[in-house]
DNA sequence: CGGCCGCTTGACTATTATCAAAGATGGTGG
DNA sequence: CCACCATCTTTGATAATAGTCAAGCGGCCG
């Protein structure tokens, strides 16, 4: 299976890249404040009306959707720099922070001035949400016509090339999240996350010095079976790597 | 498991119920012309730039993304009175006809000059792509958390909730889909939907005229199993029915 | 009438979930 | 400072759901 790269840019290609959304933070969260999320506290959750839009300084924040027995999905993660809350005037999803986090907040009120006499950054809220949009069709694809080496490859692979995004080591790998988010986030359990980093580790992929810091050794190998381009050298040749 | 539906309203609920789309369509597109397309032509495919935006007169779309290798996703499809075309610049998934369908148009131009003198009518396509994300959340959750009788029943329920709001019998629910297009919608093989059927005729759940008419006779238990209500007594219980 | 396409059914396989329990790790309190 | 407890992760054994491969049926259109 071989997914097309090309169109991932599609709904921002035709535009310039968005200014550092941060500048535009500073320049319209005039009234905000600063406020500190402890690990595992929900900074909203679904429902919520929203009050405030926010700007990750530090941490990572989860978001995800539940069921009353338990069950949840978690859509995505959003990292430091990320601004977060743009969605809907109500929150679609929970958001929940994975370490403690740092955020600094912009009211909707002053959100709303700024969208209204900034055209850019009306834009980039709107962008915002079509790329969200986007990334969640592409998640459809991930969790209903993968395996689970190919979405934990795929998870890898995101976690690095943000890595080489933010300057740091694409191949040297901190999962700040728990086993159950990335369960979660990949439509898998807990139990098959762990055996899935245990093939990886078994097939030479990756190293690990502990469940939070991976070190990818083959990154080729593991953008191929992201992509689904590793054709029959799937799950099922790792698996069976481990076996023999 | 149990779906909370209360939150579903969330994203439209502190809104008033949009006017209707196509009236919308009628005071903005006087530009507009009228389409046709035939069965299984596209109307426009991911990454084309988009150029129109449509209402349906007749016929059902049927959106998806492709791999190379024929893999494809179906994210939602769309029915008579729905305006599609509103997501993005540059669209994210293909559009295609899976009836013969009649479409109106509205030049993007038209529609462009419409957003920026009507704000409902701004805030309508604003909400229209809230709503889709929404809608592509609780999709996550159905194909992540749920069996194939639960997916094939909330399908089902879907359409017969549709055929409710537009005024048609609710329990006599045409599909005007082939089997493909609902695996594909619902991450399944064409087998498996196929046989999910089967089981649901054999639990009492539905008749089947033909392939494309389906009657509910159990709509209880049908929107139990959708919403994942129906505990133990899940596809199982169905699955072990027929083997009886 | 024949061929094609889509749907259904069957037999078998494989991937992943489930159930269960044993290491780690980290924090707290004695 | 160490022991204990709670939580998270890993590993193992087993089972179940859905996928794959294969073949037959039926309708529709040329």
């Amino acid at each position: 299976m071989q997914i097309i790269e090309a169109h991932q840019h599609s709904a921002i290609a035709f535009r310039p890249r968005p200014t550092d959304p941060a500048a535009f933070f500073a320049k319209h969260a005039s009234q905000g404040g600063c406020r500190k999320v402890a690990a595992h506290q929900f900074i909203w959750i679904e429902g919520d009306v929203r009050r405030e839009i926010f700007l990750i300084r530090s941490g990572v924040v989860c978001f995800s959707r539940m069921l009353m027995d338990g069950r949840r999905v978690v859509t995505g993660f959003a990292y430091p720099g990320d601004i977060i809350g743009l969605g809907s005037a109500v929150h679609a999803r929970n958001a929940e922070a994975v370490q403690c986090c740092k955020l600094e907040t912009m009211t909707i009120a002053a959100f709303q001035r700024a969208t209204g006499m900034d055209a850019a950054f009306a834009r980039f809220a709107q962008d915002h949400v079509s790329a969200e949009l986007l990334h969640s069709y592409e998640h459809l694809m991930v969790l209903t016509k993968m395996t689970a080496s190919e979405r934990l490859a795929h998870f890898l692979m995101d976690l690095s090339k943000r890595n080489l995004r933010v300057g740091h080591s694409p191949t040297s790998v901190l999962i700040p999240m728990r086993r159950i988010d990335i369960a979660d986030h990949l439509g898998l359990t807990i139990e098959t996350v762990s055996r899935t980093f245990t093939c990886f580790k078994a097939a030479g992929l990756i190293a690990m010095e502990d469940p939070a810091v991976v070190y990818l050794i083959d990154p080729a190998r593991l953008a191929a079976l992201a992509s689904g381009v590793d054709e029959e050298e799937g799950s099922v040749s790792i698996r069976r790597k481990l076996a023999a």
